[in-house]
DNA sequence: TTCAACTGTAACATATAGTTTACATTATTC
DNA sequence: GAATAATGTAAACTATATGTTACAGTTGAA
């Protein structure tokens, strides 16, 4: 699964670690996130929308061919 | 944590037994994501989205009051 | 009003999201 | 190029999303 997590952190001129803070989870998520490595919790999606002042559509996505759940 | 799955759900005329199967997840998950009862994944967010056709923004929010994580 | 389909929910099991600690690698700045 | 900040990642742990089974309440059609 696909995100504009790093991009818009960036844009925001954020650290992951700062990020990290101001969501109240750890950096290793914020990182993991970002590499696409696994698959946050909506509540964890929508902190992040809200500190990078995105919305989900504009951060999160699947390519159509990795559609399964 | 608020959404609109089952609106969408029945817009497109379908149970939560139906959405479920073509999701590839239990119909008490849709049941306990309607219900608001939890925090779902991302990725079942999206697959979720793609058999409702709506978007993520379109069926998933938060209050104000309750963004914490 | 009965029967069946749909839905809510509970207990327990499993998979995995997220934490903690720790260390290695990659910028960046001096 | 050394020191420091930022990032990647691994192992072992904890919390919780999701599955399984089961049963009860609800709704709608016959």
């Amino acid at each position: 699964m696909k995100n504009n997590v790093k991009i818009a952190r960036i844009q925001v001129d954020l650290t992951q670690q700062q990020l990290a803070e101001k969501i109240g989870v750890t950096r290793q998520t914020i990182s993991l996130i970002e590499k696409g490595k696994y698959n946050p919790t909506l509540k964890l999606c929508l902190s992040i929308c809200d500190v990078v002042q995105k919305s989900l559509d504009e951060l999160f996505w699947v390519d159509k061919e990795e559609r399964t759940k």
